[in-house]
DNA sequence: CTTTTTGCAAATGATTTGCATTAAC
DNA sequence: GTTAATGCAAATCATTTGCAAAAAG
């Protein structure tokens, strides 16, 4: 039916690869692991979580090893870092432009498509000499649960 | 020159006796000193550059108080919380409309005005009913002196 | 006089660091 | 073989908590 067809796991992880290897980083398997894990969990993820969810896969996968692989993962533009603010920060394994909606209540974060354009946001920044690399918006207030 | 007169510091204290009272809570030296502290420095402050800048009027001040007294002066909207990801939050006490852009490097914040319609921002999210409180715009990269 | 606020000390929680070992290249 | 990556233990840093004493209303 679709035109586009789903992307394997093979594919994603030879996307990696050539990710890690273009930077001059090497493929080890805990990145690998922590790649699949963090694409089959889908959604926001603390690194305490990703190593829980990776560890029966991993065995003796510790926190620094996730912190340093998620800041690696971020710098290759292969997660996105979500401040929440108040809490662990948060990876999001979905790179497409979106933002994130947070509950002040019980920390939740939910996905959200706001209309925004950044180069118009970032305008003023840059003119000012500013080298905007990244715009980030949140929302904050209270989800549908916690309003009720 | 100006038809709006300059705001007093006497009007200032008073401006905050008024909302603490009116939210119940009591006027007490240490938040009338670091409210006054906060507009004299006039900048994105961390908790603890508050302290050191409030102690020589406050003796005893302590980092718990100034935390309780930043944490009480946000909900009575007389700072903004900034979430600079990666380091202390700083307050800032500039509460009118403005956006920030943080360095990456040395981590200054820097106020910017950016062209956003928060209400236009948030409709997609108030449509899928999120009670969306506050919208935060923060800019990152490098600034002017980090690029050179 | 009652209740909130404060200061102190200690606890907590997330993240990072130092270093010896292991695994990629 | 060389160099980067890992695991472990311990350190660091921001922030919060428990509780008795002090201050506000």
């Amino acid at each position: 039916m679709s035109t586009k067809p789903m992307e394997t796991q093979l594919d994603s992880d030879a996307r990696l690869t050539t990710a890690l290897r273009a930077g001059g980083h090497r493929v080890t398997s805990q990145r690998l692991v922590l790649h699949r894990v963090l694409r089959e969990l889908d959604r926001h993820v603390t690194a305490e979580e990703l190593l829980r969810a990776a560890a029966p896969r991993l065995p003796g996968l510790s926190l620094p090893t996730v912190y340093a692989t998620l800041d690696l993962f971020d710098q290759l533009a292969v997660v996105r870092r979500v401040n929440a603010g108040g809490g662990a920060v948060r990876y999001d394994p979905c790179v497409t432009p979106h933002q994130h909606f947070v509950c002040r209540r019980c920390g939740k974060v939910v996905d959200v498509e706001a209309p925004i354009d950044e180069a118009v946001i970032a305008a003023p920044a840059r003119a000012a000499g500013l080298g905007v690399e990244e715009v980030e918006v949140v929302l904050r207030g209270l989800c549908a649960d916690c309003s009720a």
